[in-house]
DNA sequence: TATAGTAGTTAGCGGCAACTAACTATTGTC
DNA sequence: GACAATAGTTAGTTGCCGCTAACTACTATA
């Protein structure tokens, strides 16, 4: 088998869990500031100040003066797409008989490496087997 | 669905790209060369030379005088379990349609993510779809 | 009103892993 | 023997993304 390696590079991961993070905190509480994404993640607040800095500048999420985080509209693309690959890839590796907490583990790291063609197919395949 | 983010950190994932490299260059050409992997990754000559020196003081590789790079047998099992992820992923995403390209850009990815729990868990459901 | 707690920011640091520039050492050819 | 090509190393840089220390600003309570 001829083994490929370019294009190998990983996205950027890190905006995409924050991003999910915020949907996920949006979800449960509504308002979600950065102090809850830090608890959430276990980061300190430096480092979730400075990646939602990051974010806004990339129109991901917009702050406001009372520093209530909501997503944008294309923010909440990757957000929901990330928590959707979360839930499904971790529910996949538990019905082939992987314990909960490994499962999450996985699909927390995989969550990021899986285009949105491979999403498809593999979306398109959990359908059919529920079937 | 409650979702946990603690231990999600990535393992060293260019050092299993290195020694899965290796292994995949020794099959092919037999001796192999830092100037080889170099090539083969697209990397440059001082990343490739930083990084197996960095192998070589983890024991996973050894270097005699020549420059002739081997894998050690801890070496050799990552090595494998590597390029045994990166081939049967790659093979999975195919049979589910996607085009090779992009299977094999994920695979790439994915490949570092799986624990050894999972892994085993996917090549039991491969071997049960086989038949 | 003084004090303490909470939220957020700024500055600076460290590890990882890639890079370029520039060096050494070996080999091969005229 | 001289010169060029090839292989490998060293030094220093960059980007990403965590961290701590220390600051500001707001709030809440005695």
């Amino acid at each position: 088998m001829e083994i490929n390696y370019i294009n190998c590079m990983k996205r950027l991961e890190s905006q995409e869990d924050y991003l999910e993070k915020i949907l996920q905190l949006s979800q449960e509480n509504g308002v979600v500031h950065a102090i809850d994404i830090a608890r959430g993640l276990s980061f300190s607040k430096p480092s979730v100040s400075i990646a939602m800095n990051k974010l806004k500048e990339a129109n991901y999420i917009e702050i406001n003066p009372k520093g209530e985080i909501t997503l944008t509209p294309s923010g909440l693309v990757i957000a929901e797409k990330t928590l959707e690959k979360h839930v499904i890839l971790t529910n996949m590796l538990v019905r082939l008989g992987v314990d909960e907490e490994t499962a999450k583990e996985d699909a927390c790291r995989m969550e990021h490496d899986i285009s949105d063609k491979s999403w498809e197919a593999i979306k398109k395949h959990t359908e059919f087997l529920k079937k």
